[in-house]
RNA sequence: GCCGGAGUGGUGGAACUGGUAUACACACAGCACUCAAAAUGCUGCGGCGAAAGCCAUGCGAGUUCGAGUCUCGCCUCCGGCACCA
């Protein structure tokens, strides 16, 4: 071996071994246990992030460390390569989505296989491929067949200048279009949906069989199903014009009730803005605005009175009927009871509005409430409702669902916050809906013999909208059932319908179908991992479909992925200047920090000019702010495994990393450390193999801690995937190496024992560096199929421990007792000890409280 | 607004099941080596205090022999909110 550290030599090695020996394909094999490890697969944007270089280190850990478990594993990757920059970088560049896509899919590509990444890249695979989303389209025309997939209007952002749709992403806090600053409208359009809803009562119960998940994802997803019990109500309208149904969980307060709210897009608002100009006008204002749900519920809640009412099923009173903006039509029934007494939000509104606030419901305690100053929201005991009086809450729900269900006005109900998913996008590079609309209207699937509908690549980015409306050679077709001339849908998929099951094509990529034999060896993945952001969305829609493709035969399992980790952000510090009008960033590259003698940050000066600016917060690497670190800098500066090293090091995976260069200096440090102690312990020749019966006390001692390490390094990794713990205890190790002297061959043979363990624990994280000094070390096999390291028992015990000592709960002294010692022992050997006697002085000793193995706290 | 998460030295973080707060690093300071610098090695490093000791895990209460960890109430920051991926 070398005697200095080359990382770029040694990675360049490395990874020409694992090239010509195609060292991580895989095929099946029923007679081992399979492992899938997966990470998230990227869009193709340009360059690799931080966030995919740590995305990706953390899989290919997990999955080097299962191999040498002696697993089947595979880890695939691919490209995630529909979506809207490449169509903005069409229209903005006047080069074509496709060509931009691969292109990115390339250069990224290049930066992943520099990182060493254990793929099959035999598997690899791209979304916008018509073999790809074939496979997609024939699900979806199954789907249509059984009525899992179906059209109807929903809300879309439109921008009145452009003339187009916009992505929530495209409006701003203010509702604004991004191009045009145009305040943005909600428009109604047709839409394609999946009707993930029949599946909400399985995804929401499965989820408590899913150990393997973080808790906190499990619990985003049980209440973005939401599930409720509830009644719907019947309130007639007082005009006796028909029905007006509303969903409550809170039937126990339908006596508060004091009026009644509908969207402004309901049927019942609609009507009465055709004959009140004022109805009309407000119906109009609630239209602006984005779509997205956060930026309605932070409106200012407005309404106004339709100069309608409802009868009131129980007491049979007028009750006003509101138009309201906070009332959304797509969420249950489009219209709410609202009760001011006992909801925040109806409260709130009523106050603003001088609505009348009665109480139905007080506290089981008997105290007493201003109903007028606040809402009571708790259940309690009804009031003021007549014949329901003094039930409680939960009795009341069912005796008035009761009393209604047997007058025909409501029944008890199970709800679900859950809707079905609108997959249709008015844009162009997506997948098309494989859907044909005939003459009178009606839509049916295109035939499977005409799948795939192949998106044309080669399209000219004219005016506004999806090039796909100016192309008749792609829009004109015939009637599947009669030959009639008929029109292909335009309308292309939101990306999230490829990535619901790309996991799944993995296992098959060449395949003629969309999945064959081949998922069911493999699937599902048993190891997940990326990022919290995808907690809901993407991980919610990849469960239905899952299950959509189990009801197709495809796969046999109810969950595709059995274990999650999320991981956290790539963050670093930012630097700007205020002119007083602009702010600019400044990168962190440029700046340079003045520090005091205790080396606290107290400035930051431009390199290039030597003046002051501002140190601004710690903040996800951005564009807008100027403070990403390219992977492939530091890639070029340190190689591969110091970055990965530092990734894995420097926080546990699931919280935010924080990048520092220097802290980065450190882990290459440690590498050419490590590799210079291999270099000396091979260079002083040939170690015997270690005889463990007569080894001196620091060569027991450093046995003792190479398998401690072994045993806590194998459960980080293993079972509580905290990597930056693991290589804190090898780097412990690996100073105690560096300080034990034994030069004898007991001694040296000891120390090479430390040093294969400690390359053998590494090799997951910093692959290249361990494959060379695997083999310094005298090892024939290579080190990714080397066996993970196993802790011997005996060489861990140690004949006597140390004891805290505590006196009322605090640290006064410690004692060194045999390992056996019983518990009078200690206790005794504790109040003999002088520290605790000084503490002790006198007083009376009222308990002794052991922990055996860890302390006695000695209570006066 | 709703749901979820986080807050510990100058910094990243450790403390896994209520039991030694600050492991491992980074930064900083000092020393050695060097003509010098870099690299490397060694030492020190939460605050106050001469010491004994006291104080300290975002803030305020509580439970406990014992709380970073559990409970209640706040504050700040971050993620998601259905058309970014």
């Amino acid at each position: 071996m070398d005697e200095q550290y080359d990382p770029q030599r040694v990675e360049r090695e490395a990874q020409e071994f694992w090239n010509a020996t195609d060292a991580f394909k895989v095929t099946e094999d029923p007679s081992r246990e399979k492992f899938y490890c997966l990470s998230m697969f990227p869009y193709p944007s340009g360059r690799l992030h931080m966030g995919h270089v740590r995305n990706y280190t953390i899989g290919d850990v997990i999955s080097r460390y299962q191999r040498m478990l002696g697993k089947n594993v595979l880890q695939p990757m691919g490209w995630d390569a529909f979506g809207l920059p490449a169509e903005n970088a069409a229209i903005q560049n006047n080069v074509p989505a496709a060509k931009w896509t691969y292109e990115n899919i390339d250069y990224m590509k290049g930066q992943l296989q520099r990182m060493g990444f254990a793929y099959d890249w035999d598997r690899e695979l791209a979304t916008c491929k018509p073999d790809y989303y074939k496979g997609e389209q024939w699900l979806l025309t199954r789907m249509a067949e059984k009525g899992l997939m179906y059209k109807r209007l929903a809300e879309v952002n439109w921008d009145p200048v452009e003339q187009t749709v916009l992505a929530n992403e495209q409006v701003d806090s203010e509702g604004r279009g991004w191009r045009s600053g145009a305040l943005v409208e909600r428009r109604e359009i047709p839409h394609w949906f999946l009707k993930i809803t029949d599946y909400a009562q399985e995804l929401h119960d499965a989820l408590d069989e899913m150990p393997g998940w973080p808790a906190e994802v499990l619990k985003m997803q049980r209440d973005w199903i939401g599930r409720s019990e509830g009644a719907e109500i019947t309130f007639e309208l007082a005009d006796g014009s028909g029905p007006l149904n509303v969903y409550t969980t809170r039937a126990d307060t339908l006596l508060g009730v004091t009026y009644m709210a509908v969207a402004a897009t309901h049927p019942i608002a609609l009507a009465a803005g055709e004959s009140s100009p004022e109805i009309a006008a407000f119906i109009d204002e609630c239209r602006r605005g984005g779509t997205s749900l956060a930026a309605i519920e932070t409106m200012e809640k407005r309404g106004m009175p339709l100069g309608i009412h409802v009868v009131h099923p129980v007491t049979g009173e007028k009750v006003p009927v509101w138009v309201a903006n906070f009332v959304l039509m797509g969420y249950g029934t489009g219209a709410v009871m609202a009760v001011p007494g006992h909801d925040s939000r109806d409260h709130a509104f009523a106050t603003a509005y001088g609505l009348p606030i009665v109480q139905v419901i007080a506290p089981a305690d008997g105290a007493d409430v201003d109903i007028q100053a606040e809402a009571y929201v708790d259940y309690g005991v009804v009031v003021n409702s007549g014949e329901f009086d003094g039930l409680d809450s939960a009795a009341a729900k069912q005796r008035i669902a009761a009393w209604l269900a047997e007058r025909d006005l409501g029944e008890e109900q199970v709800n679900f916050r859950l809707r079905d998913w609108g997959v249709s996008r008015q844009r162009y590079w997506g997948c098309p809906v494989p859907m044909i609309t005939l003459d009178n209207g009606d839509s049916v699937p295109v035939p499977e013999s005409d799948l795939p509908v192949v998106l044309p690549e080669d399209v000219a980015h004219v005016g506004h909208g999806s090039p796909l409306n100016g192309m008749p050679e792609f829009i004109e077709t015939v009637s599947p059932l009669d030959g009639k001339p008929a029109r292909r849908e335009t309308d292309t998929l939101d990306t999230f319908a490829e990535s619901s099951w790309y996991y799944a094509r993995f296992a098959c990529p060449d395949s003629e179908d969309m999945l064959d034999e081949r998922a069911k060896y493999w699937l599902p993945v048993d190891q997940y991992v990326g990022g919290i952001e995808h907690a809901v969305l993407h991980l919610l829609y990849s469960r239905f479909w899952y299950r959509v493709m189990r009801d197709e035969g495809l796969v046999e399992n109810d969950e595709p992925f059995t274990n999650l980790l999320t991981q956290g952000m790539v963050v670093s510090e930012t630097y700007y200047r205020d002119d007083g009008k602009v702010r600019t960033w400044y990168a962190p590259r440029d700046v340079e920090i003045a520090r005091d003698d205790r080396g606290k940050v107290v400035g930051a000066r431009l390199k290039d000019d030597g003046e002051p600016v501002t140190v601004g917060r710690v903040e996800k690497m951005s564009k807008s702010k100027n403070n990403g670190v390219d992977p492939q800098d530091m890639v070029d500066r340190y190689g591969a495994d110091t970055v990965r090293l530092y990734m894995m090091f420097t926080s546990p995976p699931d919280q935010k990393l924080e990048w520092s260069d220097s802290a980065v200096e450190g882990s290459s440090r440690y590498l050419k450390r490590l590799w210079r102690m291999v270099h000396d312990h091979v260079a002083a020749g040939a170690a015997p193999a270690v005889e463990t019966a007569n080894l001196s006390e620091p060569d027991t001692a450093l046995r003792r801690l190479v398998h401690q390490t072994i045993a806590k390094v194998s459960d980080d990794v293993g079972r509580r995937y905290t990597f930056n713990t693991a290589i804190a205890a090898v780097m412990e190790l690996t100073n105690a190496v560096a300080r034990h002297d034994d030069s004898s061959d007991a001694g040296r043979g000891v120390r090479g024992e430390a040093l294969e363990a400690i390359v053998a624990m590494l090799a997951p994280i910093v692959p290249h560096a361990a494959h060379v000094l695997w083999q310094a070390l005298g090892r024939d096999e290579p080190v990714i199929d080397a066996r993970w390291p196993v802790a011997d028992e005996s060489a861990m015990q140690s004949a006597s421990m140390q004891l805290v000592l505590q006196v009322n709960g605090k640290l006064r002294g410690r004692v060194d007792v045999p390992a056996d010692a019983s518990r009078e022992a200690v206790e005794a050997a504790a109040l003999a000890n002088d520290d605790v006697q000084r503490f002790v002085a006198g007083q009376a000793v009222k308990r002794v409280i052991v922990v055996p193995g860890k302390l006695v706290n000695v209570v006066v």
